[in-house]
Order: structure tokens, then C-alpha cells, then sequence
RNA sequence: CGGGAUGUAGCGCAGCUUGGUAGCGCGCUUGGUUCGGGACCAAGAGGUCGCAGGUUCAAAUCCUGUCAUCCCGACCA
């Protein structure tokens, strides 16, 4: 390609409307402009990229055994209906309606359409398992497009289903794709690890997000190192440390503590560590309460909440409402005598010795409080969010804790698809089975922007090779030169015959603006064409990412080159 | 959806407190001098100041409403 021919519009300023570096990068060096929030232009350069991932994402999956096909982005309502999720997936989901007024949404993901088609057209166990992905637009009204790329309101994602007669099969398609997605992250050059994640309320029974290490990712990841446990902090189950002083339990008591509103004001006043204290927050579970109770420095994991009531939405309601459910009053709510609301209690609450909690009454609080001789639980179970230091499930080792972004997520959706939408098969014994269902998807766009987030520095993008839009830039220094320029033509030509993948920087623009902009690109490579050319028959090639000149004949260019280009990365 | 902030030329910003019809840097166009790390000189083009009302002789500036965008919290690729 040609430089001057293409619309590479770069920024000297960094975009206001920019906060992250990906975000500020991809802006400046022309790789994408925005339309509106969420919603983006890729530029010629932006969509270079995302075709080289995507290339590499289909290569995998066929490698896999994924066949790829396309399905529409305008999905009927009665599908949704069918699954359920047309009143569930809520104001996330775009609608519309057609001009005889029949409603539609533009697919978020595709779960309804893949299966309906399968239903339709597999009938025997013969044809299992089943792959099938696609590359293509997602459309979710989010609540808050984020960060460029990173959370937008359409992007490009790889979504495959895969479809089995039973588990085990499924287990098979899990690995398949496991290993699938560990290939593409690693041929894309990106630091990432796999963690356990949570399946959510729907059936699904093991799930697995790939997370790009980066510091201003959304996700938070805890993980061990002295074992491979890893796990989203949504997902990282709580372990109990048996709490000493269970051998001398002390009777209940009540006593007063005039002017305590907080768990720090009662660990203060009573002079007790806080993992004595129980804490306990009210709920709105799709609007009825809930109480849940959590050692007194825990954080409440809504999403473990929800998974165990298996509700929609939960909500903390203000004071006044919380007053109004009658037993409750904020400053000390504990789980005694907390009729007719159900108890979640955290099993290291549980645990806890001679506990102080709330007595729900104003400025009172009880001592002395054990489970389950002083109040009863609806469930007992895992309820907190783990961080930094809690013990590894696994090892019982301090975890430690990272954030990324998420860019990739592996699922066993099991039958509940299958089931709603009637997606059944014959099997060896003629018997009717619904199909075991996986679904696996990788935001495309989103990765991009990871990869930016991973490799910068002060001056531009340093792309992985595998994913560069180009892997060498030809700057002919002076533009002017005949000479220089013939030479950097020539260059180009050769370049191209032996199918290097070269940007020839044909503009009219001083060296030093070619230098910059091919530094804020990010090309791997770039071959500087001068007066040394001429006078000695030798170019410069820099290396972007080491900034590593190094100086060779022409006639060794070509092999040089392909040297320096195998080491990917 | 709750909280905070911002909308003035393609990009980055000033002007607003104290109303008088818009300015700076970069970029863009033309000519000239330059040319191995974002050159210099000269001459230009480009804005109904987010939008709609209101106050006023007069509004970028004051008031009301509205829209958009960004950031912080609960979800997801």
C-alpha cells in the first residue's frame, strides 16, 4: 500500500473524549473515529487489524473442527419469546419494530437463532457434534459504553455454539475450544490467563473467561501462585478459616452501644477485631427481601446472591424503605429474631466464635453470638467476594489479585437452550435427547484494543507482529530526492514480490512527521530510505518495539528482513 | 439508572465572573525557503459558540428546558 492513498488521518492531540491509552492510540493514529457513544468508524487501518485477529480467530476454529456460517443480525421476537430472554436481557437489548409493526431486536448474541436452526435441521445423533461459529456485528444497549472499544454498543465478536449428544461430548467441545482459544490469544501476542468464571443463574455448570493482564481492564482476577487456581473475583470461592474459640462458647448477650452506626464504630467501641463482627445487609430480590449476613470486612458477591436465590435483579434499598419493612433498623440489623425475611449466611459468618451483630433495635447489638444456637439461616453458603491475601481453594496459599480485560469467554450452557427451544435428537435407541449445548465467544474489537493496552509506549502502538496492519513501513527520508524515492519504489517492489507485507511512505512530508507517524502506527518494522542508499547501496531497519537500528546492504535486505520477521512477537 | 463534569473551526483549548456579535496553537490551502525525528516566512480558507425558548436595544456570556459526550458505581465479549 501507499501511504498517500490511504485515509490514515492521525492526531497530533490526544481526543478529550479519550481516557485510556487503547482508546486515545487507536484515535490518534487513525485507526477509528467515533459516530456516537459506543458506536465507531473503522478506518482502513482499524480494519486491518481486525482482520488479521479475525483470520487468526477462523483458522483456529476450523482447526478445531468449527464450521463457519452467518447468521442474521435482525432476529425475530417470538424466538426470544420462546427462550424466555425477551422480558429477561431487559433494556440491553435493542428493538425494533417493522413497518406492520412486528417486533424484532438486533442480536446480542445468538444463542435462539443457532438453536432454532438446529432443531430444525439435525434430528439424529449421527450429525454430533456439531460447531458452528460466525464472525460478526453484536448489538447490546449497554448501560455504559466504555473506553472506545472496549465496551461498545456494537462490536465485532466470534460466537460459536457447539451441540452434543451428551456431557461428556460437551466436556470434548469445551477442551476443543479451551485449547482453541489459549492458540488465538497466544499467536495474537497478547499476556493473558484463563480463570474460572461464573456460569451464571441459567444451568450452565463451568464456564472459563480469557483475561488480557492489563491494569485498566474491568475485570478483577485473583489467582494462586504456588498452584494454577485462578478464578474472576465474581466467581473465587470463599474458603472458611475455622475460627479459634469455638470450644468455649459463651452465652448470648444484649448490651447496649449508644452512638454506634457502623462496623468500625463497633469495633472501636467494643475493642474486638472485625472478624468478630457479622454484618447485614437487606436485599430487594426482584423486589421481596432478603437478608444476607457476611463477616463484618466482607463485601457481599451479589452475583453468588443472586446465582443462590436465583432472581433478576437485587437491589439496596434506601434507609427509608429498609425502616419500613418493620425489625430492621439500619445501624444494627444482625439475624436474630429477623422473622419473616430469608437469612443468606455466609459460611465463614458462620463460623464465627462468640460473633457481634446487630440487635435490631436502636443502638443495641448482641455479644456472644454463635450459629446456629442463637439464629437460624435460610441457606448457609458462599456469599463474599474473595481478594488479595484470602487462601487459594486449592492450596490454602494468600491469592493474589490482577485486573484485565475480558476477552474471551468459553461456556456449557447444558440443555437449557435445547430445552426451551425444543432442540432434540434421536439417539442410538430411538430415544428423544436434548441436545448438550456450549457457546464460546471472543470480542474481536475488544481484543484489539487489549492489545493496544498491553503494547505501547510514549510514542504509539507497538503491534504484535501477528496482528500489525503492516509489518513494514519504507520511509524514503526526502521526498523530494528522485533518487531516495526510486530507491524506496524499488524497495517496495521487492518487498511486495517476496510478499512482505510493506506500507510505502509516498507522502510529501518531512522525515521526522513520517518517523512519528509510523512510530504511533506501529508497524514492527521500518525501513528508512536516505542519502546512505545511494552513496553506500544500504537502508536502515528499526525495530519498533526494540528500537534497534541496524544497517544492511540492499541485496541482503530481503533476507534480513524474513529473519527478523520470523520471531514473532 | 444514580453521582460528577463538559459542549466555542478537523483536533487541543481561551473567552463566560463584569452581555456589545469570537480568538490562540496544531492541522488544512497557496507561494517561497528548508529537508535523517512533528521546519520557517508570507498570504488565505474554515465557526448560525450543541439545540430550543426566555431576559435585554444587544446573548458564546445571564435564566429555563432539552440533547449529546465523557468520567465514577451495579453487567458483559
Amino acid at each position: 500500500m501507499r501511504l498517500s492513498k490511504m485515509l490514515v488521518p492521525t492526531l497530533r492531540d490526544v481526543p478529550a473524549e479519550a481516557e485510556i491509552i487503547s482508546h486515545q492510540l487507536l484515535l490518534r493514529a487513525g485507526y477509528m473515529r467515533k459516530v456516537a457513544a459506543g458506536v465507531y468508524t473503522l478506518l482502513p487501518m482499524g480494519l486491518r487489524v481486525v482482520e488479521k485477529i479475525t483470520q487468526i480467530v477462523r483458522e483456529e476454529m476450523n482447526k478445531a473442527g468449527g464450521q463457519e456460517l452467518y447468521l442474521p443480525i435482525i432476529q425475530p421476537a417470538e424466538l426470544w419469546l420462546k427462550s424466555g430472554r425477551w422480558h429477561v436481557y431487559g433494556d440491553e437489548l435493542f428493538r425494533l419494530k417493522d413497518r406492520h409493526g412486528r417486533e424484532f431486536c438486533l442480536g446480542p448474541t445468538h444463542e435462539e437463532i443457532i438453536t432454532d436452526l438446529v432443531k430444525k435441521e439435525v434430528n439424529s445423533y449421527k450429525q454430533l457434534p456439531l460447531l458452528l461459529f460466525q464472525i460478526q456485528n453484536k448489538y447490546r444497549d449497554e448501560r455504559r459504553p466504555r473506553f472506545g472499544l472496549m465496551r461498545g454498543r456494537e462490536f465485532i465478536m466470534k460466537d460459536l455454539y457447539s451441540f452434543d449428544k451428551d456431557e461428556e461430548g460437551l466436556e470434548k467441545s469445551y477442551q476443543k475450544m479451551y485449547q482453541a482459544y489459549t492458540n488465538i490469544f497466544s499467536r495474537c501476542g497478547l499476556g493473558f490467563r484463563a480463570v474460572e468464571a461464573d456460569s451464571g443463574a441459567i444451568g450452565g455448570n463451568r464456564s472459563h473467561e480469557f483475561v488480557v493482564l492489563a491494569g485498566s481492564g474491568e475485570a478483577e482476577i485473583v489467582y494462586c501462585e504456588s498452584c494454577d487456581y485462578a478464578a474472576n473475583v465474581e466467581r473465587a470461592e470463599g474458603v472458611i478459616v475455622e475460627d479459634l474459640g469455638r470450644e468455649q462458647v459463651l452465652p448470648l448477650d444484649k448490651v447496649a452501644t449508644p452512638g454506634v452506626k457502623t462496623i468500625l464504630d463497633l469495633i472501636e467501641f467494643m475493642q474486638i477485631s472485625i472478624e468478630k463482627t457479622l454484618k447485614t445487609l437487606v436485599y430487594l430480590a426482584d423486589s421481596e427481601p432478603v437478608a444476607v449476613v457476611v463477616r463484618g470486612d466482607r463485601d457481599v458477591n451479589e452475583i453468588k446472591l443472586k446465582n443462590e436465590i436465583g432472581c433478576l435483579e437485587l437491589e439496596l434499598p434506601g434507609e427509608d424503605l429498609l425502616e419500613s419493612l418493620g425489625g430492621v433498623h439500619v445501624g444494627s440489623i444482625g439475624p436474630v429474631s429477623l422473622e419473616n425475611i430469608p437469612i443468606y449466611l455466609d459460611r465463614e459468618a458462620a463460623s464465627i466464635a462468640n460473633g457481634v451483630t446487630g440487635a435490631n433495635e436502636p443502638e443495641m447489638h448482641y455479644i456472644n453470638l454463635n450459629y446456629p444456637r442463637d439464629y437460624k439461616a435460610t441457606v448457609v453458603g458462599d456469599f463474599i467476594q474473595v481478594r488479595a491475601g484470602d487462601p487459594c481453594p486449592l492450596c490454602q496459599r494468600p491469592l493474589s489479585s490482577a485486573r484485565g480485560i475480558e476477552v474471551g469467554q468459553v461456556f456449557k450452557l447444558g440443555t437449557v437452550y435445547s430445552k426451551s427451544m425444543g432442540a432434540t435428537f434421536l439417539d442410538e435407541k430411538g430415544d428423544t435427547c436434548e441436545m448438550v449445548m456450549g457457546c464460546y465467544g471472543i470480542g474481536v474489537t475488544r481484543t484489539m484494543a487489549a492489545a493496544v493496552e498491553q503494547n505501547y509506549d510514549e510514542n504509539g502502538i507497538i503491534w504484535p507482529r501477528s496482528i500489525a496492519p503492516f509489518q513494514v513501513a519504507i520511509i524514503p527520508v526526502s521526498s523530494k530526492d528522485e533518487q531516495q524515492c526510486k530507491n524506496a519504489e524499488r524497495i517496495y517492489e521487492r518487498l511486495q514480490a517476496e510478499r512482505i507485507e510493506c506500507l510505502l511512505d509516498d507522502r510529501d512530508e518531512r522525515a521526522g512527521v513520517k518517523f512519528m507517524d509510523a512510530d504511533l502506527n506501529g508497524y514492527p518494522f521500518r525501513i528508512t530510505v536516505g542519502k546512505k542508499t545511494i552513496q553506500k547501496g544500504t537502508v536502515d531497519i528499526k525495530n519498533r518495539r526494540s528500537g534497534l537500528e541496524t544497517t544492511v546492504k540492499i541485496e541482503d535486505l530481503v533476507g534480513e528482513l524474513q529473519k527478523m520477521l520470523k520471531n514473532n512477537y
